[in-house]
DNA sequence: ACCGGCCTTCCGCTGAGCGGAAAGGAGACC
DNA sequence: GGTCTCCTTTCCGCTCAGCGGAAGGCCGGT
């Protein structure tokens, strides 16, 4: 077959899907991108790239921002109006922000997502740790404060799944399975999970769960520097939190 | 031409142009659609629309609750890694919780987007004024508090179009440009803005300009019941914070 | 029973889309 | 200045993905 002529090397291929390929190059870590490296990341050709790109951006979706390509602003727009968990946004928003008044620390809200956590909130300090979540971003559960939490009340057919593969991240990131069923346990029992540099080299987190129903629906937890003796106080915080939510929920 | 036969009634007509239409199709007060109400306001026939729609719900850019249509967790996560001021918001975050907690009154963070107010952040408060903005939504100019401080120091040509068309909005709205222009006056003298219930009935609001090198870049605002003798405060609040922000930009 | 509104499936026509080939930059290295 | 590499952009002829009118099914109202 002499190089399948005309068209489509893959047939059945939508341009819907293609144009989702070109705006699913993007994420955390490539906010930016050239047009080859979209196409790399799509697994398309640049030409065909380049066309649905002047497309997307004649349109906002993306924008041009000298050399490289964004998302732009239309698509921006669009995805607020996404309702991800809006109620329990919505609901916990005030609450995070007692808790960073009166920690100072970088605050995150916290969802399960399969076998992963999704990041709903951040609220960053003024000067705060280096963090790599932010809102929209997931990450691991088994090196995160709010994933342990997430992950100690998960159905077991997840966290056995979890437990089959610990990534390593840091050298500090737990990796054998033992040990973090028996963190998960105290996790239960204690009612609040701690990582100590696990995900990030200088970043502790403490974080707790937030329950709907008889359920956990979502967890919170701040990131500090060290846990040190104020692990208390923060726990404290993060509970009064955590009931205030539940209630509105 | 006897009913255009076969395909395209419009020619010329890009698939990624009608995808754009159909998420177009969502906004503010749309946040829910059924197929038929995209294919009206995308102006495209109901089949086509039911392809496309298909499509993009199996790729995560939309999703269907019960009946209806609404917009996809992928496009949220796509959405909010675009660079919209983002620089503005960071700096801007920590300074709105800190007004935030001393007036418990709802925030905000808008920018000017052509003749328009474009609402980059809003902490609504836990028992706040009903409120229409939000995130991501754009507003007229002239019957808001972060619209007249941004429109007193926008363009003389803006201005003058804004000007040219005010449109009323509550009773209260000022419709007549010769009291809006002294009122910018005004605004420019004593450097702030105030509105009262001329967007929202129930809601007053008070308004100062973020600075960026000699340029008004953005606008806080707090919106508030009632004005009363609480505007000093507000306006004193608003101003360190405005100013907390100018320093880190 | 009938009507009006939705959603959905069918299907034949066709031009929008495709992407290899090749031409135009912009650097980097020798 | 030449050559190499990598990226972007234009060209263009071949098709198949997309189109949307027509028609069928489903519900709720009258």
């Amino acid at each position: 077959m002499p190089a399948m002529a005309g068209n489509t090397g893959t047939p059945g291929a939508t341009v819907a899907g293609r144009v989702m390929a070109v705006l699913g190059a993007f994420d955390e870590h490539h906010r930016r991108l050239t047009l080859s490296a979209i196409a790399r990341r799509a697994g398309l050709p640049p030409p065909t790239v380049h066309r649905l790109v002047g497309e997307l951006v004649r349109h906002g979706a993306l924008a041009r921002e000298d050399g490289a390509y964004v998302v732009g602003r239309r698509l921006w727009d669009i995805g607020l109006l996404a309702p991800v968990q809006t109620t329990l946004r919505e609901a916990a928003s005030p609450f995070l922000h007692d808790v960073y008044a009166t920690t100072l620390a970088t605050v995150h809200l916290a969802v399960r997502d399969g076998d992963e956590v999704l990041y709903l909130e951040r609220l960053a300090g003024r000067a705060s740790v280096p963090v790599v979540s932010s809102a929209g971003s997931t990450l691991p559960m088994h090196c995160t404060g709010v994933g342990k939490v997430l992950l100690a009340h998960a159905p077991e057919e997840v966290r056995s799944r979890v437990l089959g593969s610990l990534r390593r991240v840091t050298p500090y990131t737990v990796t054998r399975p033992g040990v973090l069923l028996r963190q998960l346990e105290r996790v239960r029992r204690e009612g609040y999970a701690t990582t100590v540099e696990e995900m990030t080299l200088g970043a502790c987190s403490v974080a707790v769960p937030v329950r709907r129903g008889g359920e956990v629906a979502a967890a919170v937890a701040v990131v500090v520097p060290t846990l040190k003796r104020d692990r208390g106080r923060l726990v404290t915080a993060l509970q009064v939190a955590a009931q205030g939510i539940a209630r509105r929920l």
